[in-house]
RNA sequence: GGGCGGAUAGCUCAGGGGUAGAGCGUCGCCCUUACAAGGCGAGGGUCGCAGGUUCGAAGCCUGCUCCGCCCACCA
């Protein structure tokens, strides 16, 4: 980094900038300053201002932030910075989740590789102990990589969901709702995973689609020996647990077995055949299905309703109980295997067929999961969920995208109890003692006897509480809930929360329950959420894959501006996906190094520039009002687009402002006044300039922190003071909506379209602009004009307060063939001289093809207007603006065929007589050009640091190319402006009346352009003199 | 089995009844006094398929085909 940037806190001395933008010692430095300042910590005791909150989604704090954090991250402070500038009391809370079973699973797995040990060698309070341990070592990591993205998070008020606080919360709702019959304890079928020994609940089974499965057919012998059942199953070893068949009372192939028994080939257990209409399809197979109500959420109802009895044959391990007879020990699936044989050995196999079918699997560890009777604690659902539907109902929360509210509503429309108890020991222990008879006592800390028989030997609950939890608790438990604290005051209802919606049941539907239950209001008012970031091929990053980008690779790359405006720049909000594709990162990198050298022209060019704030009434030139209206333009679809959580159109807006209407088009008209000596329009254009850099600034701060406070600081130091310029852009005001001005912007759509068309023909004509334009010099321009627009009066009514612009023609002489070429838009017609270079099959083709496309497009809208039934009943304006456009089509058209005919040697090349030229056209072919007027080459020292292949391939080309052009040049090259440090006192007359005739063709030789060397590249920066020395500044 | 997205330029994506867009990539020209992480220009699309509504469809409706996701107890 060259520019001098002090390592303080405080905005930069210098307003040197180094040539590129470095995000590496500016990113960390503003970190710091905001830190240090306590701009992210929120007052919660200031009531003056509108509230804005927001609580961070709390990453598993033993993990490391993936991308789908970083684009939270970013989403989440785009909107608090947003609100903050725009003066609102905001507070955005960090905070960590200690994340049950994975957590848990990791430091088990870390004991068992470093040590050999499993967690019951250590005995559960060690195994604490270890995992505090991990979290004290591995925890710091997110809030690393948060810093690194700018996240303006309040840091004094980060939270844990297993610190005293919120342990506290945990406790005060699991006992409020034991006390309110909300929890209960019950011996159900729950999904077990054999591997993490836990129960889990429904959603966090994952279901994997078309698993190929096979369905094994046997018989089960009437017990009376008159015959068989033939039942199938996908889980021959569950027959084992078998208490029934069953069949559809209705099924006439069954009639007369219901009522009477089967025998267990195995065990020679006798049960019934009973009729159940719910669960059998008679359609389906031999139309008899075996019942497994210990290992099956359908048999389990079966049981329920013909009361059968249960019997587990398949244990917690996974392996076949007692009850499993000759098979108990055995894995299940060994068990699997073996129960085919055994029943094939007895003549019962009644073979088998591939059948796909839907595994339950666990979502930690993907282990087929087992339905298991135990006993475990559940929340009654259901009058928990009607508030919370409700509230969705009446809007008091709204999703965004709103697709997702019918996700929401379909589940907890049809929610079942929750089971929340984990048999781990990372998390809340369950608040609930047991006496020796086995009575409960649930208590908010540990009772000194049974609550029931006074029995003082109590036990706690070894089982701990679904992480699910007490993260459902986080909008109100990490602002100090149960105490009423200044924050829940202040900031709860929380104003929106951002998530992904992979969670939206386990965590979103899980808030507003609790939220509504325990706050009497929603938790949040919006709802957004955000789509998956999926890797460059579009697969989900995930660890397994190892596709997992850390966030803090991307920014040590390409800046956490980059990464920010990327991810921002892809959200829209309709939900699609987002692949992230490192082009578009490297893309916006370039975009924060070009509002890097925009501020830097600013910075070589704002020396005494009056207050930005008065850029409205200083603006002289048409260009000034048109970047002023393009601003109030740019403002009001940003400010529309945050407000709309379309992230990617207030990205795109700003974008393109800055890019396109900022720097390629009024930074270079700008240099007209800057570099020119009328003080008046000298200073309309540094109040522009800076007014539309220091109000982009604020616009872009929310998505790009980090380099915009950079910037605004350099900014300020140059103009502010009397602004009222903040200390820090994080505080300065966001830019309010203003009144359009679409005047400014139509009437200057003309200059717009000469630059184009003239840009247009050069390059379609590939000439040099040196070859082209040199020394034709027109009446009204200076000596370096460049083109000509001719107009008519009528079209010159139509340029409005332009109308001035319109240019003489030159350097077509006449009667002769033309030595020009032109360009017909909307509006205008330039000519652009080509000096002798004009190559007429070349001119003649690219006419041709010009006028082909006027045709063919005309061509469609008359075919429109002569359908009458368009006519009649397409609304006026529509037709209107079709015959304009057929009107307009057909008049560029015959200008054209005119200069075609010129070019044939025929037709009139009479010019039309045409008002005097104005200077803003000037300008604007100036802009056009784009090129130093002489053919110093001064050295670049960058370009010795580049690859020399592209160099060299480059070089020639050009060089080549600017050979045969050289020839044509006139002798005098005139510079189009001179140094701007020291313009040199002029007072040419405007007038230089009479056009100078450039005679192109005896012009003395200009010396072919000096090649690239070795020297020239080493040359110091600015040692080299430019060709000529300063010129006295172009005058008109 | 239900439900929700998506399919638009080589790639990543906007648009959403009235002349098909951006960025990147490609090609050509250009080291130019803010920026080669740059400037200027060009080429590139029967908007997944088939019907329908309409003066007019990429957009709306219907069906279909692919891709992705969610929910669901057919043994």
């Amino acid at each position: 980094m060259e520019n001098q940037v002090s390592e303080e806190t405080t905005p930069p001395a210098s307003t040197e900038l180094s040539k590129a933008y470095d995000h590496h010692e500016v990113e960390p430095r503003w970190y710091r300053t905001w830190l240090e300042r306590g701009y992210f910590h929120a007052d919660a005791g200031d009531r003056s201002r509108p509230a804005f909150s927001i609580v961070l989604p709390p990453p598993n704090v033993t993990g490391s932030l993936h991308l789908g954090h970083a684009l939270t991250a970013t989403i989440q402070d785009v909107l608090i910075r947003w609100k903050r500038m725009s003066g609102f009391n905001v507070l955005w809370l960090p905070g960590t989740d200690h994340a049950g079973i994975a957590t848990q699973m990791v430091v088990e797995k870390e004991l068992q590789r470093t040590e050999k040990r499993s967690r019951h060698d250590l005995g559960r309070e060690e195994f604490l102990r270890r995992v505090w341990a991990w979290k004290e070592q591995y925890g710091s990591r997110i809030g690393v990589q948060h810093q690194a993205l700018g996240a303006s998070l309040d840091w004094q008020r980060e939270r844990f969901t297993m610190d005293e606080g919120l342990s506290r919360a945990v406790r005060e709702v699991f006992v409020r709702l034991w006390e309110e019959g909300l929890v209960y304890r019950a011996k159900k079928l729950i999904n077990w995973c054999p591997r993490c020994h836990t129960a889990l609940s429904d959603l966090e089974v994952n279901h994997e689609e078309n698993h190929p499965g096979e369905l094994w057919s046997f018989a089960y012998p009437l017990a009376d020996g008159s015959g068989e059942i033939v039942v199938a199953t996908t889980r021959p070893e569950t027959m084992l647990g078998d208490t029934a068949v069953a069949v559809h009372p209705e099924d006439a192939r069954w009639k007369g077995v219901i009522g009477r028994n089967v025998r267990h080939p195995v065990t020679g257990r006798e049960f019934p055949v009973v009729g159940d209409a719910i669960l059998v399809d008679p359609a389906f197979g031999t139309g008899a299905v075996k019942v497994t109500p210990a290992h099956d959420f359908n048999d389990f109802e079966v049981a329920q309703r013909h009361a059968l009895p249960l019997l587990s044959v398949i244990g917690p391990d996974g392996r076949m109980t007692a009850e499993a007879g000759p098979f108990a020990g055995m894995d299940r699936f060994e068990a699997r295997k073996a129960v085919k044989a055994a029943l094939a050995e007895k003549g019962l196999d009644r073979g088998a067929k591939a059948h796909p079918m839907a595994l339950g699997k666990c979502q930690r560890c993907e282990t087929v999961l087992e339905p298991l009777l135990s006993d475990q604690w559940y929340v009654r659902i259901e009058p928990l969920a009607r508030p919370a539907i409700a509230a969705v109902e009446e809007g008091r929360t709204r999703f965004i995208p709103e697709g997702w509210t019918n996700t929401y509503m379909a589940w907890m429309r049809n929610i079942h109890d929750w089971c929340i108890s984990r048999q781990l020991w990372w998390g809340h222990q369950i608040p609930a003692w047991y006496c020796a008879d086995g009575h409960v006592t649930v208590a908010r800390s540990a009772p000194e006897a049974c609550a029931t028989c006074g029995d003082r030997a109590l036990r706690q609950d070894e089982d701990v509480l679904d992480t699910w939890f007490s993260s459902a608790l986080w909008p109100f438990s990490t602002l100090g809930w149960p105490d009423r604290t200044a924050e829940l005051e202040t900031f709860y209802p929380t104003s929106v929360m951002e998530t992904g919606h992979d969670i939206i049941f386990f965590w979103v539907a899980r808030m507003m329950m609790m939220g509504l239950h325990f706050m009497g209001d929603v938790p949040f008012r919006t709802v957004f959420l955000h789509p998956m970031v999926r890797d460059e091929k579009g697969q989900k990053m995930s660890k397994t894959k190892g596709n997992v980008i850390d966030p803090l690779v991307i920014t040590e790359k390409y800046g956490a501006d980059a990464l920010r405006f990327t991810l921002a720049a892809l959200t829209s909000a309709q939900g699609r996906d987002i692949k992230l594709a490192r082009d578009r990162i490297e893309g916006y990198r370039a975009f924060a190094n070009k509002l890097w050298n925009a501020t830097r022209f600013a910075l070589m060019n704002l020396d005494g520039a009056p207050d930005p704030a008065r850029a409205p009434e200083l603006a002289r030139t048409p260009a000034d009002r048109w970047l002023l209206a393009r601003l109030a333009r740019a403002v009001n679809a940003t400010v529309d687009a945050l407000e709309a959580y379309r992230f990617d159109e207030a990205a795109a807006t700003v974008y393109r402002f800055c890019w396109n209407d900022l720097c390629d088009w009024y930074i270079e008209l700008s240099k007209e006044a800057l570099y020119g000596d009328d003080a008046a329009k000298k200073e309309g254009a540094k109040a522009v300039l800076a007014h539309a850099l220091d109000t982009a600034l604020r616009l872009l701060h929310p998505m790009m922190p980090f380099v915009t406070e950079e910037l605004w600081q350099m900014l300020g130091a140059k103009v502010g003071g009397p602004t009222g310029w903040g200390r820090s852009l994080l505080e300065a005001s966001y830019p309010a909506r203003r009144p359009l001005d679409e005047a400014a912007e139509r009437s200057f759509a003309p200059v717009l379209g000469v630059v184009e068309a003239i840009r247009n023909v050069r390059g379609e004509m590939n000439v040099p602009w040196k070859t082209v334009f040199q020394g034709v010099e027109v009446g009204g321009l200076s000596a370096e004009a460049l083109a000509t627009l001719r107009s008519e009066q009528a079209r010159v009514e139509r340029l409005g307060n332009v109308r001035g612009l319109v240019l003489h023609e030159a350097g077509r002489p006449a009667g002769r063939r033309p030595q020009c070429a032109v360009a017909v838009g909307e509006g205008f017609e330039v000519l652009v001289p080509l000096a002798g270079a004009v190559d007429m099959a070349a001119e003649t083709a690219r006419v041709d093809k010009e006028i082909a496309r006027l045709v063919a497009e005309a061509d469609g809208v008359e075919k429109r207007l002569a359908n009458p039934s368009f006519v009649e009943r397409a609304p006026r304006e529509v037709v209107e603006e079709a015959r304009a456009r057929v009107a307009e089509l057909g008049e560029r058209r015959r200008k054209l065929e005119a200069h075609r005919a010129l070019l044939a040697g025929t037709g009139d090349p009479q010019p039309a007589a045409i008002p005097p030229a104005a200077p803003e056209i000037a300008g604007a072919v100036g802009l056009a050009r784009r090129a130093p007027s002489d053919l110093a080459v001064r050295p670049r020292a960058n370009l010795v640091a580049k690859p020399a292949g592209k160099m060299v391939k480059k070089g020639p080309a050009g060089m080549a190319r600017r050979g045969p052009s050289a020839l044509a040049l006139p002798a005098k090259a005139t510079p189009r402006k001179a140094a701007p440090k020291k313009a040199a006192p002029k007072k040419a007359t405007p007038k230089k009346a009479t056009p100078k005739k450039a005679t192109p063709k005896k012009a003395a030789p200009r010396k072919p352009a000096p090649k690239r060397t070795a020297t020239r590249k080493a040359a110091p920066r600015k040692a080299a003199p430019r060709k000529g020395g300063p010129k006295p500044a172009r005058r008109r």
